[in-house]
DNA sequence: ATTAACTGTTTATAAAATACGCAGATTGGA
DNA sequence: TCCAATCTGCGTATTTTATAAACAGTTAAT
């Protein structure tokens, strides 16, 4: 009647065991494959994650996996799930400012301890339980903040998308061969960028203080720009609330 | 005496001819694999974009690509820079708040135009000459405004990270098939999350203004809220930039 | 007991990237 | 002019993928 449910990944996400029990038990669970993906992933990259090394880590054949997995896309969507299990135990007594920044501030180093986590195929906006879960701590620390639920949602969004884009910056500069000569921006601008072609990048860029060593900044987290700059956003956007509440 | 130099990407990039012209004129042009590239992952999608296709609808045997590009990871990069080629005309009669909303908006509007663009392993930081351009434009945007080049930069590359996950969101909800009782974060949450594993989560949705039809939201700009809130924050750093270099 | 549903497995296919070496073209220098 | 160096494009072959299809044993509902 109704054709089959097009997806079996929530479920599996959210390890609920299938109605019908009729055949032999599982050897296998699903959470055993994802943790030797996982493990795969961490000692030899991504691009070492295939379905024949995780089943023979897991010990079964290939096919086998897909009996409790769809195929190797749904793989890579639990794995990402399971690397949220990795974020790091929250301290609970910070004010929002603080609590977001913290939040913020360990996604950033989650990936940059798993550079691997930056070449998932990260399409899926819908979030496993253990995301939901960090989800629910970034509610705890908007907790005393007077704005709809719809909101915060759409603020941890933004503060999560800068969090990937500030571990990209720090994963690539750690990477970053000194022997590569076009490693950073400037480098590649005096190298090849032509003034006339980029005439308002190069004027600002004319000014540019080549950071003095041992100056560096005046915080040493990378991430405090960007972070300072998100959290006076937010904070100009609860006062407008708070005041457009006020007037009615 | 030099090991061999580790990438060509960056002089391909840039459409550097390689000094040395001995042997046969080339029949291939990196732009023409680029653009064949280009043309597959538009009609079939990024997942279609092998070097056997690109090769022939470039006319050519497989192996000949690998005379103009080192290898597919390559090949995205290249396409990647390509597409920023795609991004609209300016409007430079903006201030710096309306022409960020409008830059940031724009490539929001390419995404969605193009999907596959979402599917492109993106952890290059280093732009092409195109996206190069686009980034010119955005300090173009904010030339009246009284920042240092680096922090001008680190705000243009927020903005961008911002429209990528705006985009992801948007791209998937024109995707999300109405069938799949699944497809949004309100209806997983009522189906699966337990209100004492997510307490706060839970709490504050308990409050949520479920959209009253034809009522959506103040504007048809699902970026609205993002934008204003990234617009509000650099505003908020600007005033403070301003002072502290008063006070001196 | 029979049967339906479920497990893991075996075998096979198809597509992918790309290493390797050849043949012909082109050009700089003798 | 001729030769050698150098570069192009190509054919062949290898390796690694994901995954389809059919099968044999296992368990629980009937």
């Amino acid at each position: 009647m109704m054709d089959a449910m097009s997806s079996d990944l929530i479920p599996r996400l959210w390890g609920k065991p299938p109605a019908g029990r009729r055949g032999p038990k599982p050897a296998l669970s699903v959470a055993q494959i994802v943790e030797a993906a996982y493990v795969i992933a961490d000692e030899q990259g991504l691009a070492a994650v295939s379905m024949a090394r995780v089943a023979e880590a897991v010990g079964c054949s290939p096919m086998a996996l897909y009996r409790h997995v769809k195929n190797k896309d749904e793989l890579l969507i639990l794995l990402a799930d399971r690397l949220c299990n990795d974020l790091p135990e929250p301290d609970r007594d910070l004010e929002w400012r603080e609590g977001l920044a913290a939040w913020m501030r360990a996604q950033v180093d989650l990936a940059v301890r798993k550079p691997w986590f930056l070449d998932l195929p990260i399409a899926a906006t819908l979030p496993g339980p253990n995301r939901l879960a960090w989800i629910d701590l970034g509610f705890y620390y908007l907790r005393d903040v007077a704005l709809p639920a719809e909101e915060k949602l759409a603020i941890l969004g933004i503060v999560a998308q800068y969090a990937l884009g500030e571990a990209k910056i720090e994963v690539e500069a750690a990477l970053s061969d000194p022997d590569n000569p076009y490693a950073s921006f400037e480098e590649m601008l005096v190298t090849y960028a032509d003034p006339e072609r980029f005439p308002h990048l190069m004027a600002s860029m004319a000014t540019w203080q080549p950071a003095a060593p041992g100056e560096e900044s005046d915080s040493d987290d990378p991430s405090a720009f960007g972070q300072s700059l998100l959290m006076a956003g937010i904070a100009a956007h609860i006062e407008r609330h708070i005041e457009r509440s006020d007037r009615k």
